[in-house]
DNA sequence: CGACGGATTGAAGCACCTCAACGGGAGTGG
DNA sequence: CCACTCCCGTTGAGGTGCTTCAATCCGTCG
């Protein structure tokens, strides 16, 4: 994101957050050492196994959250089941971007996770102190804004070839492994569904489709590799 | 909303926002006269015929927006003509929530439109300046992620009666006349379509069959009435 | 009045869904 | 170590909701 913070000065090796694999990533990276170690306080780290729901809709919004490890899906059901995700919580991503008082979204673990709950009232005291936060909160938002129009433009208007295209695309810039090549699939094909507006059976027929037309490798059931980068581009595109 | 300024003191006769219709819904109501005068010098009124590119995708983000009258669509097209609209923007809507470089999506007038056009630095200057603006302007993306998210429920998982009934829901709420009762298409059957992720013909059918049930009825080919609203209450939400 | 553009209506097609069967890896227990 | 089961994913066959193509309607404007 155009407003990631360049590398910050290392913490203190007492620091809370000193272990923290996002600091850069998340809001917090904006804070120097002190403002940062008051943040903290009061600020417990949660753990949430897969499935496990961190906020339901219509809760109270009281705490806000910033994933450090796992992955979270956003997603709202339709009184007769449906679901949609809206979008997925990555380490370093932010969880709690309302200005109502009841979360309009419920957000679940979809891997084993660890956040930061901060509680609202300490958030919003440590925003009015703090312009260099709110700063970035509104960054945050207006990235979130970008991403989720943007998936508009696939559920509204783009084939399930696409679709599915497009998502690999962007496994690839999230969860590719340094070392192998290999890109992850970090949740389900259900979640894939929900979150791409397909059913199950159709995502699965066109991962397959691309498997047999050589743009990507299956190298197991929750991962794969990138053959022909341009194709794949290509198709994601219309 | 909810952060919707509450009633505002009188401006002077010669303030240039004195005759301001949406001075309490757009985001310079948190600021007061003084400031507002200044925020108003250096930044011209722009008025755009219906059809007229108010920004293009890929411009430049030199200049963010706030509608006072007429009516706006976002919209962005895919390679092969194909087009989604991502969102109307309504007078006292801004435009212009981003901190990339460019627009992600085209803004043209579906109506005649005079907007407020503030030079990007001028209106940094002024957020870095006056901290209220700063948090209204974060309230106002929270606003605006969240109806994003409720439009990718819509797109994901509802059908095509479901997705006109929450869209005449939506008008009921934005386009009703006090006087008449009657509710108003502000826009054509196609940006309805674009919008709602259907065709023109699918949405003529939708609303020619809600007229047929006595949901609604036609009073005009730009406009209607509600006659059953818990009907279309039931049908919006599936 | 005639022409044009937007809206409506009709008929046929297709992309994706639904229903159903099958496959394979992980965990369990003998 | 294998047999069993469970769950998730895959594959197949048929159905359907929306699209596509096409014709017609209707209000507006020259």
């Amino acid at each position: 994101m155009a407003t990631r913070a360049a590398t910050l000065p290392e913490l203190e090796h007492d620091h809370p957050c000193f272990d923290c694999a996002v600091r850069e990533l998340a809001v917090c990276g904006v804070l120097e050492s002190a403002a940062l170690r008051a943040f903290k306080e009061g600020a417990p780290t949660v753990r949430h196994d897969a499935g496990e729901t961190v906020v339901f809709e219509a809760d109270e919004a009281a705490n806000v959250y910033s994933l450090t490890s796992g992955l979270l899906r956003l997603s709202k059901l339709l009184p007769d089941g449906r679901r949609q995700i809206a979008g997925f919580i990555f380490p370093g991503d932010f969880l709690g971007i309302t200005m109502e008082e009841e979360h309009a979204f419920t957000a679940e673990a979809v891997a084993p996770s660890t956040l930061c709950k901060f509680p609202r009232r300490h958030f919003d005291d440590f925003i009015a102190k703090h312009p260099a936060l709110e700063r970035r909160l509104y960054a945050v938002a207006a990235h979130e804004l970008a991403a989720a129009r943007q998936q508009l433009v696939l559920l509204g208007r783009k084939t399930a070839t696409e679709r599915i295209a497009s998502f690999l695309q962007m496994l690839a810039g999230r969860c590719h492994s340094r070392t192998s090549g290999e890109i992850a699939f970090p949740m389900s094909r259900a979640d894939i569904a929900d979150y791409l507006g397909l059913r199950i059976e159709t995502v699965s027929r066109e991962i397959s489709a691309l498997k047999v037309a050589r743009v990507i490798q299956l190298t197991g059931r929750q991962s794969f590799r990138i053959v022909d980068r341009e194709r794949l581009d290509q198709l994601a595109e219309g």
